[in-house]
DNA sequence: CTGTAAACGAGACGGTACGTCCCGTCTTTTT
DNA sequence: AAAAAGACGGGACGTACCGTCTCGTTTACAG
């Protein structure tokens, strides 16, 4: 969005109703050809509008599909809240697996794509969604360390790249999403490593530790 | 490549001099000004040849600039031969931040993202970096378990990807790219997880030690 | 031209500057190079103005060499309107002659070879100018009828062939162009026969030669 | 053909066979798509031979048109012999207007607009064909002048450029090939017409008639 | 029967222009 | 002023052929 106005401006308001024929047409052409494919003029002519009503509005391409893309995933993605933050973790992991290899996978990868020549569409994709989401999460661990599933010194950004990097890892990398099993076992492997690693490296570590000194 | 005919062909053969020169000239412009920014004209333009003898040989800039930048990098990326396998995949993860860090950081974000667009692309990344690259890593791995750094049990490509991921992930979000020193422990969580995990979650840490001793 | 619509027309419309100046351009280059070597972008470049605004307005380099060419025609190769149309007419061919020996004979060729490869050219050089000039022509011919040079049964399409055509197959066929005195001979030599020939060859060619005297 | 060479040469000799496969091939293709959509590319395809085997014997497209043509044409056109030149005349014209409304007719009109764009071209056509043709043609009128029908000071080329260019015309014009009737009399009129005209319009007129009775 | 010179096939190559697709900006009229 | 419609300059696309070139292979004739 171009103009962020707070105050009441001068004549003729934007209209509301084209503000969402655009984001519609937007998404609609998102997950039917990708963002590489789609064009602001293509976008244009199926909303109905003019050209310039969009460019009035946002600045590039990225930017629509981004706000678009948020739009539509606004509700998804929660975290259960069960008694288990491990739990939480792992089905919401398995739901972020399963869109993934739904065609909405294909279009966060085509957004991260699009991120890396713009950056603007950076910017409004790690705002709106990455750091968005990292802060959600980080609330989920911190229960985690108060229920006690996690170690209280535990480095929660690292924890984040730990446990969620591997997807987007595997999906643009085009190696397959995890199945279910799968996540279950990384999860595992993952919390247990934090878990186990601060001052206390006791017995196991300690070997591989001397050879490699 | 159109044709990477190992026996005499037909007509006059493609000259290796222009192969060069394009490839010299495509990396050049893509550490200049990014794949985005590259168009198949100025390479042909910067490699003083015809725009028709790259399309003739290359059927996209994905595919040119991926072969430049395995060219490019080829020769770097190796891992140590130390004692320690878990110290030879430390300095090399380190290498990997410090190019990361550095214009080709960028080059290689770039180049996921032009993967995501063209399926070809991704096929000569996959297979020419992320599969090639994953092979001489399992086999570091293979050592690690031999040397007994690693349980005899895990699972070599969820190791990998746990290994790699973080890497790749802060580079395409933008997060900033590790720290030698929070490579350090983050090798360690992970190697400390996967080492831990067997059926066992509890004290036995210490049991799986011994058994992969 | 794509759209000739009298009426007001939608949003911006065109820039009737940008005409005249591919206009311009274009008969530039046509008496420069002739038509097989004009190309659109050179008139583009010489034009000072996008490709596309071409394109935008002419489907052919055929559509626009003939707008040009008629543009520039326009006023040129009208009748004198003396007492006789034999004389009229035998003015105005030594004035066709004299422009087929000129640079624009060349000009002319090329647009009736350019019509023969393209249907859109040949369209519009036919509605644009055969059937115009023939249309004047016709009305001379009416006149030389009423004040008795021709014989009232004349097929004036064909009076319009026969004193025509020579012109034109000697421009084309590369057999020079007529003098002067040459068309005033073949002029003779037709209308003679056009008044000579009906039912009757003997009588009335008498009248005829008498009232032309 | 680019050595029209007497004597013996070096080396192996060119290949008979190709040069008809490559003729054929042009005529083919000229009567399939017209010279302007013809390319050289397309004939050596079409008669799987090499393009440099066409460019070794033919300097331009139109060159090689232009023989294939007459290599088709070479038999047909005659005249017939019949007492009367006038009638041997119009019979012949009559098959002219037959092959000018048959696709031939295109291939003609193509020749001709290939012809005002390359010099070469031209040659070889005026040359082999029109020059060609018109001697043909001058020795029927010389026969005309003999028995009567023609009156002997008549000027022979515009003659025919008279009864001829019509036809020319008529073709490029695209205002469509005379029927039979209208070639009947238009050759009468050119003919009263030539026979009508010397210095005298008045009583020569009715000699001729008699004589061409 | 053999050497040689040119013909020949195949396709690389530099090059020109094509007509198209979008971009993002601008101009004009309508709301 | 917003909005609609579309003109406009511009950049690059990928393609089609051009005519030339560089190979390796074949073939007729001369010695």
């Amino acid at each position: 969005m171009k103009s962020p106005d707070g105050e009441t401006r001068e004549g003729r308001p934007r209209s509301l109703a084209k503000h969402s024929a655009i984001l519609k047409a937007a998404i609609e052409l998102l997950e039917l050809k990708g963002i590489a494919a789609m064009t602001i003029e293509e976008v244009a002519a199926r909303a109905g509008i003019a050209k310039t009503t969009i460019y009035r509005r946002w600045s590039s391409k990225g930017a629509l599909a981004i706000e678009g893309f948020l739009h539509e995933m606004s509700t998804k993605m929660y975290y259960d809240n069960s008694p288990s933050v491990i739990a939480d973790l792992k089905s919401q992991l398995k739901r972020v697996a399963e869109t993934f290899r739904s065609p909405t996978g294909r279009v966060v990868a085509g957004l991260i794509a699009e991120a890396q020549r713009d950056p603007e569409t950076m910017k409004a994709f790690v705002d709106g969604y990455v750091l968005r989401r990292r802060q959600t999460t980080r609330q989920l661990f911190q229960r985690g360390i108060e229920i006690g599933e996690f170690r209280p010194g535990i480095n929660l950004d690292m924890a984040i790249d730990l446990f969620y990097a591997p997807m987007y890892y595997r999906l643009l990398m085009n190696l397959g999403v995890y199945a279910p099993e799968d996540i279950e076992s990384y999860v595992d492997i993952v919390a247990a490593g934090l878990n186990a690693t601060g001052k206390q490296l006791t017995a196991p570590t300690r070997q591989a530790a001397r050879r490699a000194g």
